[in-house]
DNA sequence: GTTTCAATAGGTAGAAATACCTATTTTGAG
DNA sequence: CTCAAAATAGGTATTTCTACCTATTGAAAC
C-alpha cells in the first residue's frame, strides 16, 4: 500500500522530548514529520501555511496548553487528528480530553513502539486507545463522590458533591477548578449554593456538614 | 455612722437605663451620683474635675467601652473602685473582667436591691460577688476544651486547643479574638502554629485534624 | 412548549486567611 | 538565674474566600 505519507506536527515545550519523538517517527516512511511547535500558539501560526493530518500535542505547555490548543483545533480545524500526550495519568484528565474530541492519548513513558502503533491507528482507523484509557472512559473518568446511604439532608447535586469533596482534600477553589476542568468562580458558585443549602457560615462549617453527614 | 456619702459616676450610653440606675441609687443618703458620662472618653474628661469613689461601667459602649475603659482606669486610678455592668452572663467576660481589677461585677437585669448592695460593699469592702461570678472564677473562665484521651499528635498547647475549638465552631479569627480578649493577629499566631503543627494545608485541614483526633 | 433547575462563568468589592517578618512579656524547667 | 517555649501583637503583601450581581446553556418536568 503505497498511500501518502501522515503529514505530522510536533507540538511540545520540551526540544529533547520532541527531538526523541522525531526520531522514533522518522524510522517510518509512512510518517512525516512537517513541523515543529514550542505551545498551541506557535502551532497555529505554521499550521496556517503548512497544514498536517495530524498532531501530536503536549498536555502541559507554557503559553498556550495543550487542553487550550485542543479545544481551538476542534473549533477551526474539525478533522485534524489530535494525540494528546501528558506525564500524568489522570483518569480526570483522560475523560476530559477525549469529552474534547482527542484522538488518542499517550503516556510520555510509553514506549517507542506504542507511539509508532498509535500514529498509524490515528492516521487509519481516527482513534487510539490504550487499556487504561478505556478504563478511564468506564470509570466515567471519576470515582464520583456520592451521597452516603440514610443521607437525609438538604438536596446536593452530584457536582456539588464532588466539589465538597475536593474541598475536604484540602483543595482550594482554583485548585478544584483545575482538577474539574471548569472555572474557579463556577467552583464558588457550587460552593455557595452548597453553604445555603447546608446553612454553613463558611468553609469550615462546610467541612463539619461533610464530616457529620459522612461525606467524608 | 456619718460617713461620708460614696461619691458615683454611671458610665453607660443608654440615658434611659442610667435614668433609672440614679433613681435606684438616689434613694439612698449615703450615696451621691456625682457625674454621668456616655462613654469612657466622657468619662475621663470629667472624672480630671470631679473625683469620685466608685463607677458604675457598662462593658457594652460604643466610643470607647467598658473593657477599655477599665484597663486605663487601672493605669491612671488604682484605687478607684469600678463595678462592671453588662447584658450578658458569660463566663469568659467575668473572668476577663475580675482579671483586668473590676471590684463587681452585675447583669442589667439584676434587680434594684442588689445594685444598691453591690455598690455599698464595694464602697466598704472593695469586693462584690454574685454566685455567679465566684462560680465563673471557679470555672477559671470557661471550660476549656482539653486534648482527649489517647492523643498522640503533636503537642498542642492549651491556649491552641482553645483557639482550635473555637475555629470548629465556626468562628473567623476577628470572632475568636474577640471571645478570648486577644488580638487577632495573635489569633492568627496560634493558628499558624497549629497549622505548622499538624501539617495542615489551610482551616480546611486544621478542621479535619480536629475531627479526627475527637477534639471536636 | 414553557418553566424550572443545575451547571456554567463573568464583574466588582470587601473580608478573611495566609505567608513572610519582627518583637516583647510571661512562665516553667533546669 | 538562665534558657526555652508559649502567648502576645504589630507590619506588609498576596491569595483566597465571601457576597452581591448578571447571564447563558442544556436537561428535566409539567
Amino acid at each position: 500500500m503505497s498511500n501518502p505519507p501522515i503529514r505530522i506536527a510536533l507540538v511540545d515545550d520540551q526540544k529533547l522530548f520532541r527531538g526523541g519523538l522525531k526520531m522514533i517517527l522518522s524510522d517510518r516512511p509512512d510518517f512525516r514529520v512537517i513541523f515543529e511547535a514550542d505551545n498551541g500558539k506557535q502551532f497555529f501560526e505554521r499550521l496556517a501555511f503548512e497544514p498536517v493530518d495530524l498532531v501530536i500535542l503536549d498536555v502541559e505547555m507554557p503559553v498556550m496548553d495543550g487542553i487550550e490548543t485542543l479545544e481551538k483545533i476542534r473549533e477551526t480545524h474539525p478533522d485534524l487528528r489530535v494525540i494528546m500526550l501528558t506525564m500524568h495519568d489522570s483518569d480526570r484528565l483522560i475523560n476530559h480530553l477525549m469529552q474534547l474530541g482527542a484522538n488518542g492519548f499517550l503516556l510520555k513513558d510509553e514506549n517507542p513502539e506504542i507511539v509508532r502503533t498509535a500514529v498509524e491507528r490515528v492516521g487509519q482507523e481516527g482513534i487510539f486507545f490504550r487499556d487504561y484509557v478505556s478504563k478511564a472512559l468506564l470509570k466515567g473518568g471519576r470515582q464520583k463522590p456520592s451521597k452516603p446511604d440514610g443521607y437525609f439532608g438538604p438536596n446536593i447535586s452530584e457536582r456539588e458533591m464532588e466539589v465538597l469533596s475536593l474541598i475536604c482534600q484540602e483543595y482550594t477553589s482554583k485548585e478544584i477548578a483545575e482538577k474539574l476542568y471548569i472555572s474557579a468562580r463556577t467552583v464558588e458558585g457550587h460552593r455557595r449554593s452548597l453553604q445555603d443549602k447546608t446553612g454553613a457560615r463558611n468553609l469550615v462549617g462546610l467541612v463539619l456538614y461533610a464530616v457529620k453527614n459522612g461525606i467524608v
